[in-house]
DNA sequence: TGTACATCAGTGAACGCGCGTTCACTGATGTAC
DNA sequence: TGTACATCAGTGAACGCGCGTTCACTGATGTAC
């Protein structure tokens, strides 16, 4: 093993940075990922940070960044679960259960996911697809992965791909927002879900 | 009149606060609306302000009510100046119309937006539309009678009536906020306006 | 193996800042007689 | 019309707070000879 339990001069300070700024996101989103409560919580003088963050915003994005994985984790989890032989029913419902992944970590983890799009100081362009690990995928990614899959199977037309993912992700990036932050959070559970299963429904068939 | 330029006393202090928190949103979205900063740029000190607002939260709800109605006039205003005789055609523009002057709300003036949507600490009930007069509509009404009109016309199966607003409203405002604030914020003009066009498409195909 | 020294990780005190809010006040306006 | 007084709107100084960041430091670790 390399780093025991506190191999003294802390070990890896990052990562404990990292961690607990991330369990602050989580209890309370984004605001609470503060430089002075971050170094707190992991037991260290505030400035210790910055010997492994230029300043706040570095650290606040890495935060945002594992954010970002946990919810990729959770839609390539979701994905996995799917059982379905027919092919084609298959492809649907890994679609369906991308999109209800994304809902469900934003209304189970509502700070998590606030913190995962909080507004970058310098956001990175989105990468390009260049062959990569599945593990690796980021959320949009995934989701066009499954798009092109319902190509490859025949269900969605290839003239109608092309920008495709726009329209899934705006429906269930909007559904998210309006029940974790907006005017769906304070209506009764039932007519949320209700809410949810609609939206994802009329992409479905709008596709 | 009754209230002539600078009635001293000031006049109306609430609504130059109002007015100032809305330009400072404008600018810079609601963590500008800021109290001290608010009541500096009505030209007053800064405890005037509990003079009109219990608090910061207050003054701050006051600002974004402002934007909402800001934005409702918009879509009354794209909706009004929709030119075509079927009934039909009419009503599917319509419907239209709504959902791309929200986005063109979000987009062109992304501080009142964001600041509409601002996290309110009380937030108050979706108010249930009882007869009002169209003007006083919220966005989400709006939506919805354009939604109701489509069922009158024919054009929308009345028992796929219900809900629908959700699948609509969670679309044109998840666009929206990934064009303000995420990662369609950086892509190029084009690209943007393809995503706009296809996301209502599909919505409107899927309903 | 032992010593000298550079490097690296974390400390503690201090900075200046803008915030929301409270306090005791002042000056203008409106009302009663 | 004139005076006394209550009410209302705005002032100015002060509060305590937590923030991000900088500074000069200390103590542990790694490396050369």
């Amino acid at each position: 093993m390399k780093s025991e339990a506190r191999p003294y001069h802390h070990g890896n300070l990052r990562e404990s940075l990292v961690e607990a700024g991330y369990e602050l996101a989580r209890a309370q989103g984004p605001e609470a990922v503060v430089l002075r409560a971050v170094t707190r919580a992991a037991g260290v003088s505030h400035n210790a940070a910055y010997r492994h963050f230029a300043d706040h915003q570095e650290l606040l994005n890495a935060v945002a960044d594992r954010c970002m994985t946990d919810l990729a984790d959770l839609m390539r989890k979701r994905t996995k679960e799917v059982r379905e032989k027919g092919t084609q029913a298959r492809a649907a419902r890994e679609l369906g259960a991308v999109g209800r992944a994304y809902i469900e970590f934003a209304v189970t983890e509502p700070g998590l996911f606030r913190t995962a799009f909080a507004t970058r100081e310098h956001p990175s362009p989105p990468d390009e697809p260049e062959s990569r690990d599945d593990a690796e995928l980021s959320p949009y990614e995934l989701l066009s992965a499954r798009l092109d899959r319902l190509v490859e199977v025949g269900i969605l037309p290839a003239e109608r791909r092309p920008g495709a993912e726009y329209a899934a992700w705006a429906s269930v990036h909007g559904l998210s927002m309006l029940l974790v932050d907006g005017p769906l959070k304070v209506v009764p559970e039932a007519e949320r879900e209700r809410a949810i299963s609609i939206a994802l429904e009329v992409v479905a068939r709008g596709l």
